[in-house]
RNA sequence: AAUGAUUGCACCU
């Protein structure tokens, strides 16, 4: 069952819904019984097709199957509905979970807490931040990029670098894409100087620049006619062995 | 073996 799990899981990644659909009727053809795990697959290959309706349906006939699915389960179908923009069901499932007698987990709560920072509500977002500690759960790395994200949306870059600074307080420490995110902030408003600084910070702290983060810087300080800048910032990112695209 | 985050904006299709 594991391994058909895996193959169906890898039909899903790449949209291949009716090739997942044919393995698990091979599946069962065999007398094997699909687990939680693989219907977790099918259900959040489904949503990823944008086809979050099906999955609520399949996520119905599980019962059926003598399983219950779990929260890993939900958080598929949650993040569905998220990204379809459609909040009320999302927290609703949420909600629900706590009725089945599962726990959601940082990942239920982030999913969540994502897309109401795509939608500019902020403060849902730190609402649910809120919750989410309240259930005793705590934000990770991924939580706090997602909210600095949409306060950088927000141009509330202000308020990003200080977000930033507390997850570092706390303890949980940012990562590449946490950085990238903020730069990229930060070149927006046309602050490529302090998105090379920051640049230079996140290597000191250990955190290497990726190809993304140069290349987001220098494109900035292309658009502000920084041209010195870009120079020397290019020759640094060659200089490290890095290869231009 | 399954779930959450960075490729903006403008232009054009």
């Amino acid at each position: 069952v594991k391994n058909y799990t895996t193959l169906i899981h890898g039909f899903c990644n790449k949209g291949k819904m009716d090739e997942a659909a044919k393995l698990l009727e091979e599946l069962c053809g065999k007398g094997l019984y699909p687990n939680v795990v693989t219907f977790s697959a099918i259900i959040n290959g489904l949503c990823k097709q944008g086809w979050v309706d099906e999955a609520a349906k399949l996520l119905k006939e599980i019962y059926g199957n003598g399983l219950y699915p779990n929260t890993v389960t939900f958080n598929s179908i949650i993040n569905g509905f998220c990204k379809e923009g459609k909040m009320t069901e999302a927290v609703e499932l949420l909600d629900r979970i706590l009725r089945c007698g599962l726990y959601p987990d940082t990942v239920t709560f982030t999913a969540v807490i994502n897309e109401f920072c795509n939608q500019g509500r902020i403060e849902d977002a730190f609402k649910l931040l809120e919750e989410m500690r309240g259930h005793g759960l705590s934000p990770d790395t991924v939580t706090y990029t997602v909210i600095v994200r949409g306060l950088c949306t927000a141009k509330e870059l202000d308020k990003a670098l200080d977000l930033l600074e507390k997850m570092e307080r706390e303890g949980i420490k940012p990562n590449v894409v946490t950085y990238n995110t903020v730069i990229l902030g930060l070149c927006i408003v046309g602050k490529s100087e302090e998105a090379r600084n920051l640049l230079d910070e996140m290597a000191v702290k250990g955190c290497a620049p990726d190809i993304f983060t140069y290349n987001t810087v220098l494109r900035a300080m292309h658009k502000e006619g920084r041209a010195e800048a870009a120079i020397d910032l290019f020759n640094e990112f060659t200089s490290k062995g890095h290869i231009p695209d």
